[in-house]
RNA sequence: GCCCCAGUAACUCAGAGGAUAGAGUGACUGCCUUCUAAGCAGUAGGUCGCAGGUUCGAAUCCUGCCUGGGGUACCA
């Protein structure tokens, strides 16, 4: 038989096309048997993968779980060379992996090469995961880096898996937050001329808004002191600068998109508009207070919002709907992906609510929450405040740990939890710091190839059934379960599972490194010698491909 | 008050119905004449916040409570 390269999906296939029978001659229907799941035991005693799926049959079948398993197990349409299956109280059934099987791996990693844990899953279903999108106020700093990481590492995975991804900024280039911005940058332009000028209240105190007041003046010098359209020149000019900035410090920090889309053009062209009337037309809109809210009550939400203000100028919400109207009507994405920060999660509700309210199916939006991060130096938390300008922005975390370091610490946790993030810790190059018990794994892997190529060593010449040496297996075994991670990540949304199978894949390969010898002077060991390098080519590509995922770099040399 | 997230080893965190609850760090023991010791092997360390409930089986699901964080704006 012929097994796909996602273990897990292949064995839920065979489990269900015999459990399906057994139900069949039982006269049960297919729609009541449980979902089929497989787990990879922590004991390597119970094979390497298992099922539990007579316990959960006992009750449906009228069987004892133990007599169940040995039923499924007798009808598996197993084959020595691949796996072997057991079974064990109380009611399991183990996939034990043939060792042949299992070093046949190899040469499936090498012909895939860089391919190797892509998948046809996604069946280039249109996703777009829109993160970041900071207000061009300010620069990014450490909360949204934390987004940042883990919307481009999602999107990699997920393109990995077979999806075709779209990576968004959207630009809150509207609204008063904006104009506040404006007016503080004019502010410092005319204190810089010895002018004065209003400072607005609750406007923006951080040095970087002198900053670009200074690049206006040496721009413009003085011209914009008296001319009437100062407030749109300067504005302008501080909206593109801030953009530049945020774009650059998001690449160093491995970020890029695929496209960045304005909140003004929203307004610009009818997808505003249409929006507002659309909801009018499906009487989702009333009128109270003088301000146009909606009725998000009536979709099961708490409590009705404001959709344009007062004054007449609408609110975010109101862009924000048609901005997600845009997303799925006009540019027809199956599936959209927001990655906001925890300060955003009261958004959620009136969000979906209104696309309901437009008939789109809001179980096509899914909003992923990045928890707060508490920055820390050692035991000292590094306070931030907005307000004041005084944070730690994205280019400070880069330049004093390094992207690998940031990009490693903010995808290993899950998105839902509150963290804390050590400078100190992320910046030590020793084995405190995970970061480099990865990337030396992959460091020390290189090493050997690059020593043999010098040796005139080729791997290829390697005869892979060898190697029967229980770390040689177990590295192999590590390796092809990328596929499986890959898989479960593009389902879960949960780009966390990758840095820990990356903590799995370099213990195997640092065990092998220390109990197989692999170039050797005694020319009587050159067999095992091509053996093992042909293991460690696959390996360097898994590892490769891992550090790509994750947006890391693969060092060759430490 | 109501809503969301979290509480698991000394620390930072995985595990989200199954077999003996894991990893890294820190502590303690060993291991470098040979491909990188930024490594390996081992020891110690747990009332899975608390109390009920569901289940053959609960860290995991349900209910209540406690603690911490966030939200609950005609801010974004």
């Amino acid at each position: 038989m012929n097994i796909h390269h996602i273990l897990i999906q292949e064995l839920q296939n065979i489990l269900s096309v015999c459990i399906s029978e057994m139900a069949n001659e039982r006269g049960i229907q297919p729609n009541e048997l449980p979902k089929i799941e497989i787990e990879k035991p922590f004991n390597t005693d119970h094979g390497d993968y298992a099922s539990n799926i007579p316990l959960r049959l006992t009750k449906l079948f009228k069987n004892n779980p133990l007599t169940l398993a040995n039923e499924i197990a007798k009808k598996l349409p197993c084959n020595a060379n691949s796996f072997t299956v057991e079974t064990a109280a109380p009611g399991f059934i183990n996939f034990k992996l043939s060792e042949n099987w299992v070093r046949d791996q190899i040469n499936v990693i090498i012909k895939a090469g860089s391919s190797y844990g892509d998948l046809p899953v996604g069946k280039g279903t249109k996703v777009m995961i829109e993160f970041v999108s900071v207000n061009p106020t300010g620069p990014a700093h450490v909360g949204h880096a934390r987004g940042a990481v883990l919307g481009s590492a999602l999107a990699n995975m997920m393109s990995a898996a077979g999806y075709s991804v779209t990576r968004e900024y959207y630009i809150n280039d509207a609204g008063n937050q904006m104009n506040l911005f404006y007016e503080s940058v004019l502010a410092r332009y005319h204190e810089l001329h010895g002018e004065n000028y209003p400072f607005p209240e609750k406007g923006y105190q951080g040095d970087y808004v002198t900053g670009i007041a200074k690049l206006i003046q040496e721009t413009y010098g003085s011209s914009l002191l008296n001319n009437n359209d100062m407030l749109k020149i300067a504005g302008d000019f501080s909206k593109g600068n801030m953009l530049n900035v945020i774009s650059e410090d998001l690449s160093i920090l491995g970020v890029e998109f695929d496209n960045w889309f304005s909140e003004k053009s929203l307004f610009d062209s009818d997808d505003y508009s249409e929006t507002i009337s659309e909801l009018k037309t499906k009487q989702y809109l009333k009128e109270m207070d003088n301000a146009l809210w909606f009725a998000s009550t009536l979709l099961d939400d708490d409590k009705d919002n404001v959709i344009v203000r007062t004054n007449g100028e609408p609110t975010y919400f109101a862009s924000d709907i048609a901005y997600h109207r845009n997303k799925f009507v006009k540019r027809k994405f199956d599936r959209v992906i927001d990655i906001w920060g925890a300060d955003h999660q009261g958004h959620i509700s009136r969000l979906k609510a209104a696309m309901r309210a437009l008939h789109i199916d809001d179980s096509k939006l899914t909003i992923l929450i990045s928890q707060m991060v508490t920055l820390k130096k050692g035991d000292e938390v590094v306070k931030a405040s907005k307000r004041t300008g005084d944070f730690i922005t994205v280019r400070d975390l880069v330049d004093e740990v390094g992207a690998d370091a940031c990009r490693y610490f903010f995808l290993a946790r899950s998105a839902s939890s509150q963290m804390e993030f050590d400078m100190e810790l992320a910046k030590k190059t020793s084995n405190e710091n995970p970061v480099h018990y990865i990337q030396y794994a992959h460091a020390r892997i290189t090493n050997i190839l690059n020593l043999a190529l010098e040796k005139n060593l080729d791997w290829q010449k390697g005869d892979i059934n060898l190697l029967t040496n229980v770390h040689e297996l177990k590295l192999i075994k590590t390796l092809i379960r990328l596929p499986e991670v890959v898989l479960q990540v593009s389902d879960s949304l949960e780009p966390h599972h990758m840095p820990h199978y990356a903590l799995e894949v370099a213990s195997s390969a640092h065990a092998f490194y220390e109990n197989c010898r692999v170039i050797s002077s005694d020319p009587e060991e050159e067999a095992i010698t091509l053996a093992r390098l042909h293991l460690l080519e696959a390996s360097r590509i898994v590892f490769k491909k891992i550090l790509d995922l994750m947006g890391m770099s693969a060092p060759e040399r430490m």
